[in-house]
DNA sequence: TTTCATAGGTACTTTTAAGTTCCTACATCA
DNA sequence: TGATGTAGGAACTTAAAAGTACCTATGAAA
């Protein structure tokens, strides 16, 4: 598909309510579903499942199976993944800043 | 209300489909809805207008209204939407960098 | 033996985002 | 005179995103 702009690129990978904020997460260090899942109270199962499968047919993050009972499953930021890592650190950097200044910043 | 890490008050502000993309063409200068509009082939007049309000409400985006007939409104960044400068260049310097790339890059 | 935790899958519903269509006002130009 | 461009409002519909509830398998621990 041909875009607009090149940004829209980006938007298509990383784009949604949850990726972000589960690449934020995985650049600290691989993580398996389950710490994922308390990392992030307001995400569903199904969802996070969801936007990993999708994270993972984009190449941007890595899957891999444990063959052991219960189930584990580990996830990681691919190379190709950590080329994005500008954007998520501006991205969280930008957060850390402002956080309810949005509403702080005019009272002081 | 709370975030359960920083990077969700990024997304507040600059989620979605259309935010990012308007923001980048404003960072090229300030531009009138009907350029807005050329820019954008895909956004409708609603969605422009509705997500101008939306960036104006967070106080990234100036709204200047010239009282003439026919209207003309221009839009640009606030100082404030300019501190999102290093998100939008990193976000553009990838998709720029990564343009089906998604795809070519496995047949190369 | 029953319960728990794990990493999902599936079907269904709700919510939100986005799109469509039709409307206004008025100066300008053909 | 009648069409054009501008910026946007309002009502309505459709599509996409997200959430809910319930299901599986199995080894280990209580």
């Amino acid at each position: 598909m041909a875009y607009n702009i090149p940004v829209e690129a980006t938007l298509d990978v990383i784009g949604g309510k949850w990726k972000v904020v589960i690449m934020c997460h995985l650049i600290k260090g691989e993580k398996r579903t389950s710490e994922l899942k308390r990392l992030m109270p307001g995400i569903t199962q199904k969802m996070l499942t969801q936007q990993l499968r999708e994270l993972e047919a984009d190449g941007v993050v890595n899957r891999i199976v444990f063959d052991q009972v219960p189930p584990k499953v580990v996830y990681s930021l691919t190379e190709y993944g950590w080329s994005l890592r500008p954007i998520l650190d501006a991205m969280c950097a930008w957060g850390e800043g402002h956080i309810d200044l949005t509403d702080a910043e005019v009272a002081e």
